[in-house]
This record gives C-alpha cells, structure tokens and sequence, in this order.
DNA sequence: TGTACATCAGTGAACGCGCGTTCACTGATGTAC
DNA sequence: TGTACATCAGTGAACGCGCGTTCACTGATGTAC
C-alpha cells in the first residue's frame, strides 16, 4: 500500500522542511554567508552528519530556499495582476497593489528578508539564483503591462524598462515593511502609493520611441 | 618639531588604513558577517593582537567603511547637482547624471559594493549606519529637488517621496553596474536612462496636493 | 499473515583546523632636562 | 646637542572553542516470498 510505503519519505521530507525552517529562522539575525551548518542542524533538532542526507552542502540549502520564496512571489504577483479588472480607479488599483506586498510580506517574512538580503549578498550562487528568478519574474510583470491599454504603441524595451522599475520598487517596498512598526508602515506604504502614481502618471504621458 | 613629532601617528594611520584597504578587498567575494578579523589582519600584513590598536572590534571597522564610503558618495551627488545648470535639454542632463554613477563606480568599486551588499545585510551596526547616512543624503538631494522650477507648488512629501525615488534608483543602478561587462553595461545605463525619463515625465505632469 | 533480508535516514564520536581574545614583551618614537 | 625615561604600535605565543566533514553504527521502514 502506497499509505504504509511512503512512510520513511514523507518523515525524510519533514526532516527536509526541519532544516529549511531552521536555517530560515536562523536569517533572521544574520546573513546566508554567516551560517554555519552545525548550527542549522542544532536548530532542527538533528545531528550535524544528517545533514548531508538532505544537502550537499550550505549553498544547495541556499538555493532551495530561493526557489521556494520566489515560487510564493510568482503566486502574490498572479493573484495581483488578475484582481487588477475589479479596481477601474487607478488610484484604487494601485492603493490594492501595495496593500497586496504588505500582506505578502506580513505572511512570508522570512521568505522576504531572504531575497532582501541576499539579493546583493555574498554568496554567488544564491545571488545569481535570485537574479534569474527575478529575471522571469520581470518577464512576467512585462507580459502582463503589455497587455494594458495604456502600454498600447511602445517599444518592447520600453515595456521591459517599466516592469524593472515596478520590480525593484515593489521588492525595495516589501524590504523597507520588514523592520517597520505599524506607524512606520503606513509612511512607506503612503510613499510607495505616491511614487506608483507618479510613475503611473509618467507612463499616461510617455511617447514610446 | 611638528614634522617629526607626527611621525609615530602617521605610522599609526597608514596601518589603520591598510587594516580598512585589506577589509574592502576581501569584501570584494563575501559579505561581511562572514569577514574575520584574523582574515583581514593577515591580509593587512599585521599580527592578530594588532587589529585592536586600531578598533574594538569588526563592527566598529564596519562602520567606519560605512562613513567613508558615503562621504565619497555625497561628493559625487554634489558635483552632479552642481553641474545641472550646464545642460539644457533635460534628457542631456539625465544622461550626464547616469554618467556620473557610472564613473563613481569605476572609480569606487569597493565602496559601492560594500553599501549595495550592507545595505540588507545581516549586521545591524552596519545595517542601521548605511540608512542613517542614506537619509542623510536623502535629505541633500529632496533640497536640490526643491529647488527646481518643476517642483514648484509640490508639498514637502510628494518632493521627499521623488528624492527617495531618485537614492534607490541611484544605488540599485550603482550595484547593478557592479558585475557588467561593457556590453551589460550599455544595457543598464540605457535603462537607467529610459527610466529617469519616465519619472521626469512623470513630475513634470505631476498634480501634487 | 509471517519471516528473512535489504535499504537508508539519522547517530555519535573523532579528526584537524582556524577562530577571537589575552598577555607579557620589544623597540622605535617622543619628551624633559 | 646628549642622555635618561615614558609612551605605545605592533609582536608572538597561548587559551579554549566551535567549525565542517568522515566513519562505522543502529534500528525503523520496505520488500520478497
């Protein structure tokens, strides 16, 4: 019975989780090149050689924790660009956008502070696999600007170069939330509403080349 | 005499310097969480028990990278500013300002990664000392903001939220001209361009309340 | 169902190593007379 | 200028400690008959 069979894989898999959680609540005071792997396994409650069972070694850790916290970004952007059609205001829509980075970050946080933090880090290969997945992330934000009509007549360059700026903006905004009390919260996301408007209003009055 | 008299401080502060030299090259492929103090004194070309003639600690180095990475960085903003008035066409005047973060970053490679990769990092004292001086700078360049014909009539906020704007902007385009080539390089200055653009028009038809 | 063997996630001890910090010291530089 | 003493930047040895990795192992889970 596949019941009974996947027994040892599903307890692997929780010890998996175990050290990926760990390592996670471990980020939260520190950076991803400071982590030791002693450390990791003692906060999972596991002994060090086990370890290696799950990871080759810290940086494939790194790496699936990058995919993991960028697949839960590809999911809030969806889920942002479909409910976009219930908002005619743009002002509403907006004030929805950054209301949705408030609530990704308050659910993810330690996803969050992960790619904030490491996303100019000092570990290559978790850098460098931040920098792809963001990569499809602004492909994705630039197919979805395309399709709105003020996009209508512009360079494919053009578009790409506004989906950049809305990606750093909306990954600098979720970094900025992360350290912010409830007061300070609402002065950066009534500065992001501001600068989305501004940037709005700059693409209703660009001339695509 | 003066002259002699300085002899042993001067000697005191070239070690000091060769200690603060030897951290920024290391900083070049990692972070510094994961800098050691032993690392950088052996690099410095200096025994161990000396590093504490010069600070109490990594932090305190850290923070003194901080300042001086910032210092140069506040000249560059002062000397972009200053120049404004030479060029008429807006657009020449967006492409020199992209210029200048290009030749500050040939020029101060080390400080500009060490605030791109610190910025998030995992070191409050660092941390905390980088948003400090940002605001800082922040604060300088929301002044020369002010200043310009096109922000006249806009409230404090909606010239502050511009100037943030404008600092992020600054110093993602500085990291990301970090690791390009001089084809990529192209390809992010063009970009930077196309998007200083886009928020120019942006103020320009700008409603502020 | 029961039995005999195979698999393999996790253990615990061991290793050599570099770490941060301390300490008493050395010897060049500075100062007082 | 010369001498005797003070300062203090930098040394080298020593410390206890936690690191990453390896290894033979244990015992629960899985499989074949």
């Amino acid at each position: 019975m596949s019941q009974t069979t996947g027994a040892r894989q599903a307890q692997k898999q929780q010890s998996r989780r175990a050290l990926l959680d760990a390592a996670l609540q471990l980020l939260e005071h520190q950076s991803f090149s400071s982590l030791g792997m002693r450390e990791v396994t003692r906060e999972a409650g596991m002994s060090p050689a086990g370890f290696y069972r799950h990871f080759r070694d810290l940086n494939d850790l790194g790496v699936c924790l990058v995919e993991e916290a960028l697949a839960s970004l590809h999911l809030m952007i969806g889920a942002a660009f479909a409910e976009q059609e219930e908002h005619s205001e743009p002002d509403e829509l907006i004030a929805h956008a950054v209301q949705v980075i408030a609530d990704h970050v308050q659910a993810h946080r330690a996803h969050v502070r992960f790619i904030a933090r490491e996303r100019f880090g000092g570990v290559r290969p978790v850098r460098e696999a931040i920098a792809a997945e963001l990569e499809r992330f602004t492909d994705e934000v630039a197919r979805a600007l395309a399709l709105q009509p003020v996009s209508a007549g512009w360079s494919t360059e053009d578009v790409r170069m506004v989906a950049e700026l809305y990606v750093d903006h909306m990954v600098l905004t979720a970094a900025a939330l992360l350290e912010a009390d409830a007061q300070e919260e609402q002065r950066i996301t009534a500065t992001a509403r501001r600068q989305l408007r501004l940037i709005s209003v700059g693409r209703r009055h660009w001339i695509s080349d």
